[in-house]
DNA sequence: TCTTGACTTGACACCGTGTAAATTGACACG
DNA sequence: CGTGTCAATTTACACGGTGTCAAGTCAAGA
């Protein structure tokens, strides 16, 4: 929708994109995304009130363009709770990836920013829904282990499908996606499901 | 030792180790550091050449004074792997907390400074080491998985027993010490353990 | 032709880090 | 007693990055 709206807009928002994907966490400075954007620093401020707000909005973008909703939204689809946990672990394993360059920033900057903090603590909320829903559905089998309160099974796999724990596995300890999916998977099981070997 | 030494210079250390304490991540400036060690902001220059590096040395000035060796080294006593992996979970997690809010501002400053990057990766090495002389003590025992090498289980128990696991589970989600504890002894056995319920 | 809106240029205030120079005050040594 | 030295102070400034402001350009459209 924007992209037809607003090209320079977009033109910025897809500057900003890159540059925060290209190298994570050490936050662009305007004056980079404005010349990559082929724009006036001051432009961008004609955009976007500061520079919070310009990564915020580069999340809405991405999210736009990678229906982000429609492919968490499958593992609504799975019958059993066990099912439906793997369809997630599934969906957000290969979501993961594609947001950390941005993620990464955001995470970085709410040390200090107030509003990134909460556009950031917004998106993981709904990421925490997603698997106090897996919880609910293996609650309702009877397949929650014994060990945990629903609260605190939510809790648990929120903290094991964290960002966090993707970039260490991932990023410093150098596993590969596959293999990466495959033990949070198997971690989250031997967790959460009762009786699993 | 360095308490008798120069008082000033530990006044500063005691200062920013405060700050950082007391809002982690959000990283002190400098002048607030002076002001709280009652001292001048360029005083502070005269005993570290900059801001990383006074943080840097604020985390050594914190080893020494909770003689970290000593109680890490607690668990090399243990004579099963299954006992070294426990004494080290308890001493580490007993540790984290105390570093928590120093360890967090390095870890942000990481993103964007090189010589945090290199200190705390430093710090994250020897904490690895801990990890990966539990593992060989159950590989010697046999009673390591089969689903990982000793590099993989050694990754794994690492991300376990990161910050961040703790900071997900203690600080945002509001869990106890001991359910942390708990929790991350009873993961990484599941996950490690061979034949472990 | 006149207007409007998007963008540009250039200047500036503010904040935080780091550097530099000149000054004060205490203490030790001949 | 003066002298040197060392720690710390004050004041000042350069630098880089964000955000603001004012004035100017330029093209599209009524």
């Amino acid at each position: 929708m924007s992209s037809e709206k607003n090209p320079t807009r977009t033109r910025i928002l897809k500057a900003a994109w890159e540059l925060l994907e290209s190298n994570p966490g050490v936050a662009a400075r305007m004056s980079d995304i404005a010349k990559k954007a082929g724009v006036s620093r001051q432009a961008l401020y004609l955009h976007f009130p500061n520079r919070t707000e310009l990564f915020v909005a580069t999340t809405k973008y991405m999210d736009e363009v990678y229906c982000v909703q429609d492919s968490l939204a499958d593992s609504r689809g799975a019958t059993t709770g066990e099912a439906r946990l793997e369809a997630y672990i599934t969906a957000w394993s290969a979501y993961v990836p594609k947001i950390f360059g941005i993620a990464k920033t955001l995470i970085v900057m709410s040390e200090t920013d107030e509003d990134a903090a909460r556009a950031w603590a917004e998106r993981m909320q709904d990421m925490r829904e997603g698997c106090e829903a897996a919880v609910t559905a293996l609650a309702r089998d009877g397949a929650l282990s014994s060990d945990y309160s629903e609260t605190e099974a939510t809790d648990l796999l929120w903290t094991l499908m964290s960002l966090q724990t993707w970039e260490s596995l991932v990023v410093k300890c150098g596993w590969d996606q596959a293999r990466y999916k495959a033990t949070v998977l198997s971690l989250a099981r031997k967790a959460l499901v009762e009786g699993a070997e």
